[in-house]
RNA sequence: GGCCCCGUGGUGUAGCGGUCUAACAUGCCACCCUGUCACGGUGGAGAUCGUCGGUUCGAAUCCGAUCGGGGUCGCCA
């Protein structure tokens, strides 16, 4: 090693003994006789001091050093003179007097700040991704997902599960995302498939008796990006055998609670994780995946306002609407402007406006006696008095609180009450940045109809065993069919989905021809497993935590690009090394491919004057 | 594909019809400085304002198109 120590584990321990230090020029104070360097490596930043008068030699060396060259440096700890300590630096009580320098390398001037975080347009960033990662803050992201990915492998190994990794070349099964596709040379006009997750290749892995087995896996969905997706992306695939729903439900709550204690202890997690069925959830949050550190829950007015004058709020009932609401506390003196840039975000998510009544916010008001003419509301005048308190009673409102109400086709309703909610809980500063409001979603439906197809679909994959008592429901009413699945979310994010699954092959073949698929294209597309199915397979189940996720939480960052070392932009193109590319005649020739004249078009028309 | 936001020295911002021959901070270069830690001081270089077109006597500024980026809806079994 070129170095004894790393800066970043200097303390008073060392004071006297001689060390060599090699890392990066973080900042560089030149005070003419005395200079100063941060020097930086991944443990982090100690000062070193290079003084004429112990050494001509290094401090000339030191006067041309710039920002991000790499050195390597000589000399004895000592505590700093007193009254200069710095308390913001972890090693702040002592200094390195540099005896001897050795310049390992230049460096141009990055272009951006690495000793700053200030953001900067992101194409630059990841143009430079190897710069970007450089600055502290990243570092530790993807330090901290080391840590998180070793605690799962430890955590998983004492439990008795095997780490088995699947192949990354497989068949394309189309439903669901899009598949990443691989031509094959060998065989020529045939492909493979990028997995979308291992969920096949694990249930394989309990036929063969391994009971336990995890992976952290790279999955691929060739589909439009956002900030919590990415085309390949990282799970933590688990599954066993002999479990029901509360075995796996339990394992993930403590992986998850321990896994915060270890790596991030400054964080809380409700525990235990509260459970809410899929029902209940879009109830009281318009969505599947809820972020239930903060309250302004959504009520269902509907019953409250079906008799109302209120056109708005009755022709939405009558045409199989809801009229449902949330109540922001102290809102009531919402300005104009403020009222109508929540009006906008409603639109933009499909309402037709957002009806809004401000409660009088006078202290010694009470609500009990609220009258008509205290409520500020273009509604005001169609609603009755107890129609308005029984709204009050619902909300358990306060004076001064503004409740807000969206009338209109049920879906839409609770999608845009839920993006209002969350709005207004950033803006209203109810969530709480260090709490993970870890929570279980339960008793999705088995199935979906879909009105554009005309046939069902499952409501997440089709490997999903439904609840045993249901199952007769599947000929019956499948609407009515429950699942055995379970979805973790966290803060709002959907962290995971996980089932006990279908393990004979009668009820695959019947759920398969229920979502209707053809016996030939069943065969064609799961033969390998109907038939797995037959030979002794267990009862199994898992789940497959999303791994970029849970440390793009723990980590606080906004997306998860954040913690991908190199991540690719919104259009899916890795900027550093600017794949996709083209390739030459030749690769396609031996792949059998030829470009359609569209492709060759827009490769000529990016490919400019 | 739809919608919203952004594009001005290396970086981050300001400027939003004429006084812009484009400002500020930081970075960069040179010189000075022996206790700084976002060191300090003096001086200097550096942008035809994403691109194209239009309106106008005059455009960084207004309009249109286009490209690029971010967010989001669709999509993500």
């Amino acid at each position: 090693m070129l170095k004894s120590h790393s800066c970043g584990e200097l303390t008073k321990e060392q004071v006297g003994r001689e060390v060599t230090l090699a890392g990066w020029v973080h900042r560089r104070r030149d005070h003419g006789g005395l200079v100063f360097i941060d020097l930086r490596d991944r443990e982090g930043i100690a000062q070193v001091v290079f003084n004429p008068e112990i050494s001509k030699a290094a401090h000339e060396v030191a006067d041309g050093l710039r920002n991000e060259y790499v050195i390597k440096v000589t000399g004895e700890v000592a505590l700093r003179p007193p009254g200069t300590e710095n308390p913001k630096l972890p090693t702040g009580e002592i200094e390195v007097i540099a005896s001897d320098i050795q310049l390992l390398n230049t460096s141009k001037t990055p272009p951006f700040y690495i000793n700053e975080d200030v953001e900067v347009d992101e194409n630059l960033f990841l143009k430079y991704r190897y710069l970007h990662l450089r600055r502290p803050r990243m570092r530790d992201n993807i330090l901290l997902r080391h840590r998180v990915e070793k605690f799962m492998r430890d955590f998983l190994d004492a439990k008795g599960f095997v780490d088995i990794e699947t192949p990354i070349l497989m068949k394309s099964t189309p439903e669901g995302a899009r598949d990443y596709l691989v031509p094959s040379r060998i065989h020529p006009g045939k492909f493979y498939a990028l997995p979308q997750s291992p969920q096949q290749l694990k249930q394989l892995l309990m036929v063969a008796g391994f009971e336990k087995y995890y992976q952290i896996a790279r999955c691929f969905r060739d589909e439009d990006l956002r900030a919590d997706r990415q085309p390949e992306f990282t799970q933590l695939d688990l599954e066993m055998s002999f479990v029901d729903e509360e075995d796996i439900l339990n394992l993930v709550e403590e992986l998850f609670t321990s896994l915060v204690e270890t790596v991030k202890p400054e964080m809380q997690v409700l525990k235990p994780f509260p459970r809410l069925s899929y029902a209940e959830s879009m109830e009281r949050y318009g969505t599947d995946k809820p972020d239930v550190r903060f309250g302004l829950e959504i009520r269902d007015l509907s019953d409250i306002v079906a008799d109302s004058e209120f056109a708005v709020f009755r022709s939405a009932i009558q045409g199989s609407g809801k009229v449902k609401g949330i109540c922001l506390p102290g809102c009531a003196a919402y300005s104009h402007k403020q009222l109508e840039e929540l009006t906008e975000l409603a639109r933009t998510h499909g309402a037709k406006g957002l009806i809004t009544l401000a409660l009088p916010s006078d202290d010694h008001a009470s609500l009990e006696h609220l009258t008509l003419d205290e409520v500020k509301s273009v509604a005001a005048k169609y609603l009755t008095i107890d129609q308005v308190k029984e709204m009050v009673q619902k909300f358990e409102a306060k004076p001064g609180d503004l409740v807000v109400i969206v009338a209109g086709e049920p879906n839409m309703a609770n999608r845009v009450l839920d993006e209002v909610r969350r709005e207004m809980g950033r803006r209203l500063n109810l969530m709480d940045p260090n709490l993970l409001a870890f929570v279980f979603i339960v008793g999705y439906p088995l199935l979906e109809w879909n009105n554009e197809t005309g046939l069902w679909e499952p409501m997440h994959h089709p490997f999903t065993a439904p609840y045993e008592e249901d199952i007769p429901l599947l000929d019956k009413d499948p609407s009515k069919v429950r699942a055995r699945h379970y979805d973790i979310v966290c803060n709002g994010y959907e962290l995971s989905s996980g089932s006990i699954r279908i393990h004979t092959r009668q009820l695959q073949e019947k759920v398969f021809h229920l979502l209707g698929y053809s016996s030939k294209e069943i065969e064609e597309r799961f033969g390998h497993l109907l038939e797995a199915l037959e030979f002794g397979a267990p009862p199994h189940g898992g789940i497959a935590p999303g791994i970029d996720r849970v440390v793009m939480l723990l980590a606080g960052a906004e997306n998860i690009r954040e913690v991908i070392a190199f991540p690719k932009n919104q259009g899916a193109v890795d900027v550093m090394s600017d794949a996709p590319a083209r390739v030459s005649e030749e690769q396609l020739d031996e792949l059998h491919l030829k470009l359609k004249d569209e492709a060759l078009s827009e490769l000529e028309l990016k490919a400019g004057p």
